[in-house]
DNA sequence: CGTAAAATTGAGCTGTCTCAATCAATGTGG
DNA sequence: CCACATTGATTGAGACAGCTCAATTTTACG
């Protein structure tokens, strides 16, 4: 029985390579079924230390990275030492679908939590769309996801006022959390501290903290010990347009 | 000679099915070379007046449009009546990527100018993408291009000042016409009214007014008859940071 | 030539920022 | 396991970039 490569059987809880994972990625992109369909991916698994930057703008990529563990946030880094997160990259999610069609990354990725991921072979992912059309559908799938969201996000910082913002955050971030499969009772796992929620939001930390401040004082959320516990999601939803 | 359909050579001056155009997307996927390459494409050319929807938000189309001629905006529109614009769709150029992949569309297609478009049926362009890896990366060459563009956009919105983001849209609104070899003299086609700048900026016309002004007093640019000179290239560039 | 759309200008207002100080939490070396 | 060091959260006071409202002028167009 040499067919399927020796993956080890630990330190990747959420990667489909690894037992019967939660890894959104690759059940989107279809690679969980028939074992043998998935595509030779380099098996190293890489650790990254929270608050890093994993890959930097203009680094060139021979992988297609995949966070197994952890949150990461691709961001752009401005002269004046302000930054903008374009997005969350939560744990099972590709980092970036541009990576699967370019190699050099313009954007930073910023680790948040510390965590692992591990990379496709470019070239051999390719392969794998070609061969299944299926697989092809998927990827572009996930593209299209990204692609609304960053529309989305454009919508929300051109039109939407500081409340709204963070609101609408918070509960995006709950219901892709929901749709991975990753409430814990009623809250979910919240390691973004302020500054990231800021960056985010195009908002200040000060006054990101203000409007937190009276969420928690209406009775809407809840966040303590790095979780996040929605208490009335009908009205923060409202606080959202 | 029955080879290549018959295309009236008339009302499409932009797009290369008809004559030598400068079509930016279908140079971009790479249909002007060997002409029997050329996907078959639905021939009808719809026009369009100005400040229109052409598509509405969650209409399903069988074709993938490309405006030929006449600029229009992907736009979202929010409850409370306002709007942004995620980009401009300039002449020659596909209206979004995810149509190559969706058929239903997230966001509204308005004009600015009128104009025309043409649609590509999406099953014998995807029939194309799949003979031709060429084509394939082209068209995903054209993605990348959208994505890294929304990544500005969400990184201007968030984090630049007013003048930063107007400056910023002029000079990238001349870099791409420049590309598709549309500068007219010393000065580009711009027929974008201020609610169109206020609109992608997320800022209000009476504020893009100001900044317009200011830019005018300054002696950086100049806007009449429909027409954007840059007067001080450098200078604007400075402005955006 | 009249009418509608767009641009311009002014006055005042407010949402969000800056600066600054304090307090809480988290992590680290000894 | 403590004491310190660092990072993050909180709060207040004041400032200002960009907004609203409203009126007027200019431009475009049938």
């Amino acid at each position: 029985m040499t067919l399927p490569p020796p993956v080890p059987k630990s330190g990747c809880p959420n990667c489909i390579l690894v037992g019967r994972g939660l890894c959104g990625f690759l059940f989107d992109i279809g690679l969980d079924q028939p074992f043998p369909d998935l595509p030779p991916i380099s098996q190293k698994q890489v650790e990254f230390a929270a608050r890093r930057t994993i890959f930097h703008r203009n680094q060139v990529l021979d992988g297609v990275p995949v966070i197994c563990d952890g949150w990461a946030a691709a961001t752009i880094k401005l002269s004046d030492g302000s930054r903008q997160i374009l997005s969350f990259i939560l744990p099972g999610e590709l980092v970036t679908s541009r990576l699967v069609f370019e190699s050099q990354l313009d954007v930073s990725i910023d680790s948040i939590t510390n965590g692992s991921y591990r990379s496709f072979d470019r070239k051999q992912l390719r392969a794998a769309i070609d061969r299944s059309p299926q697989t092809f559908d998927r990827i572009m799938s996930a593209y299209s996801t990204e692609s609304r969201r960053a529309d989305q996000l454009i919508t929300a910082l051109g039109r939407r006022s500081a409340v709204e913002r963070v609101a609408g955050l918070l509960v995006d971030l709950w219901d892709r959390l929901d749709r991975l499969g990753k409430i814990e009772g009623d809250s979910i796992e919240f390691p973004l501290r302020q500054t990231h929620i800021a960056d985010a939001t195009g908002l200040t930390t000060v006054y990101v903290n203000k409007v937190l401040a009276e969420f928690r004082n209406d009775g809407l959320i809840d966040i303590s010990d790095r979780h996040l516990q929605i208490l009335d999601m009908t009205q923060l939803q409202r606080q959202v347009n």
